[in-house]
DNA sequence: CTGAAAGCGCTAACAA
DNA sequence: TTGTTAGCGCTTTCAG
């Protein structure tokens, strides 16, 4: 597919304009084939790199297509091209309007929208506290003989190690969300969590003289051998202490299942501290405050959360929240799998392999339409 | 194209997983032809309503399609199906850089991106200064016999009329950008300018004390009759009016082709009001007074301006501007032309017809991956 | 009203 | 190493 652009310009009539033809129009393999003087079986072996074809074949085969402009028509590839492939996503259970649910959406939006053969995905799920549900999940991946495997990074010698496993059965992989940097990924979405908390960090303190913070945090299961916050709360903590060194970071502790428990702590916590205005939690589940908050309001008070699930949305959009630092979780995993997608398919290395995604600064004012 | 899931739960291996066949599965428009004892030209009268098929006949195919969940296979229409479609853009002629280059660049991906059918783009240009340049430029396009027109709403009257011919010509359109509300358009996609303005307002002033603001506008042509630029304006000083009510509004004017004057106005302006801090610009091009802003570096300024043109995102980033209120302005445009070709191919009403795109917040820290 | 059949551009198996 | 050919699933004449 491509596109062929004409400029005319009319002056006597004041007017001109640009007229493009896109999509495969003009050249099919078969004008390649014509005028390279081959057959289009051929033209076919070159443009994938089957092999069995002469040097000097393909020489005349590709020159012809550059001179043709040719491509393929995609949607006759994948007509003929009866193949299958499976994809595996290795993911987190999760419950309803969690983090994770968003991102098994982006997987299966994208699947949907691959229109080069023809895709089946095959999600698995492992707990996230406990390291061997992981690697008795990801044992059962090679004998599925997928395509690729799209997963994300949190523990970190199971990861490397399954990694390995897939090198040696030749299984592509792609993380998303977060990675592990010296392994042999094929592509990476995410966005920098340090620098996300940075960001966070600033929104909350801009223009203002900032003495205290409340930064509150998650209880995580004993059991809940990996901290993957620890990067973004590394970023909100550095930011603050490089442009407010004598700024006090509270920290607090609420555990993410016990509502009447945590609207307890926090009470008590702000009865012993009212001077303390600025609050930020850097897990995704700001929302668990969001009782406190509606039940006292104080208008100086600001808090900064992060990532976009509904629940925070709607905090947000109730006026507790000042902002809240995120990107369009779906469209993380969506692009991953496209991406990859395309990659294993058509046998090409990705745009660029490590990809940070932009982060969004969403307020009360510019939520509407996200 | 469709999906079906099936979730299979392997309670003893503690392991659970989802599978999905995603894209065209299952059955072909030869079965359901066989399985409703007809042929498969009569399968795709019934599907496509091209009528000549009797009630009777009708009913069963219905049936077995509804049987068999089919749906057919894209690929295989696009590829037989050999129509072709124009689409007529009618934009603002403009140099590089400028907004409209953006507008233009989201059409064409956006037709590029098309798999349904062979997509033509036409695009025309008017002079937004000049209505009459318009008129001439919409003179032409029925005669083009387009599938569709897609269009901004600069002079009411003039394109209200083009509307009307479009219309009795049969011809659908859309509008990009802004609209003209009481037309029978097919679609819209934009932001809203009155919210952005006031979005802007905000930021501008936030946990701030502000008593004076000047607002920077730019001397238009005496031919330029439209003011595009108005409603966001309005957002912007209504926001100051309401919530800063003894609030300055210092309103200058710089020619956009002029950079020394502005440099001089500039710098007349602030010299005499040293205590003016806070500066916006609400039209597209808040670059213009970069050149001011470099030179006369203030850390007690804040700066605030609109639509992230090449230019502004560089004055963002060397940190001479506080935000940026936008959107990615090509997608807004490739939204407009996919949805509508969408809807005009399939003969199918849009999702949603008043489309308003997410505002987003730019500012130096979140700039990297936009 | 309905069926048959010739492609759309490409892939892949088979023959040469 | 190369050419030939039978489809992929759908659309669209053209006969009947």
């Amino acid at each position: 597919m491509h596109a062929t652009a004409k400029l005319d310009k009319f002056s006597q009539l004041s007017t001109f304009f640009v007229t493009l033809d896109v999509i495969h129009n003009a050249a099919t393999i078969f004008d390649v084939a014509r005028l390279a003087g081959v057959s289009r079986g051929t033209v076919d072996r070159v443009v994938y790199g089957r092999g069995r074809v002469s040097q000097k074949t393909q020489e005349k085969v590709r020159k012809a297509i550059e001179q043709l402009g040719y491509s393929a028509n995609p949607n006759a590839s994948s007509l003929a091209n009866r193949k299958e492939y499976l994809f595996v996503c290795l993911i987190p259970e999760h419950k309803k309007g969690e983090y994770w649910e968003e991102i098994e959406k982006g997987f299966i939006e994208g699947a949907k929208s691959i229109l080069f053969g023809a895709v089946r995905l095959d999600i698995r799920y492992y707990d996230q506290t406990d390291a061997e549900s992981f690697v008795r999940a990801s044992r059962e991946i090679p004998a599925l003989h997928p395509s690729g495997v799209i997963l994300n990074a949190v523990f970190k010698d199971e990861v490397s190690e399954f990694a390995a496993t897939l090198s040696d059965n030749a299984i592509p992989y792609a993380f998303v969300d977060n990675k592990i940097d010296d392994l042999d990924y094929t592509l990476y979405y995410g966005v920098d969590p340090y620098k996300s908390g940075a960001l966070g960090a600033f929104l909350l303190t801009t223009r203002c003289q900032v003495r205290e913070i409340a930064l509150i945090r998650l209880i995580r299961d004993s059991r809940h051998k990996a901290d993957p916050n620890a990067p973004r709360r590394h970023g909100f903590v550095d930011y603050i202490e490089e442009n407010f060194p004598d700024c006090v970071l509270h920290t607090l502790f609420i555990h993410p299942d016990r509502p009447e428990e945590t609207l307890r702590t926090l009470e008590q916590f702000f009865a012993q501290h009212p001077q303390v205005k600025h609050v930020a939690m850097t897990n995704s589940r700001v929302w668990l405050i969001d009782e406190y908050l509606s039940k006292n309001p104080d208008s100086e008070r600001i808090v900064v959360g992060f990532d976009d699930l509904e629940k925070n949305l709607e905090s947000l959009k109730k006026g507790h929240l000042e902002y809240l630092v995120t990107r369009h979780i779906p469209q993380q995993s969506f692009k991953a799998l496209t991406e990859f997608a395309r990659c294993v398919i058509k046998g090409t290395a990705p745009q660029r392999r490590n990809n940070y995604v932009h982060m969004d600064i969403l307020h009360r004012r510019n939520l509407d339409d996200y």
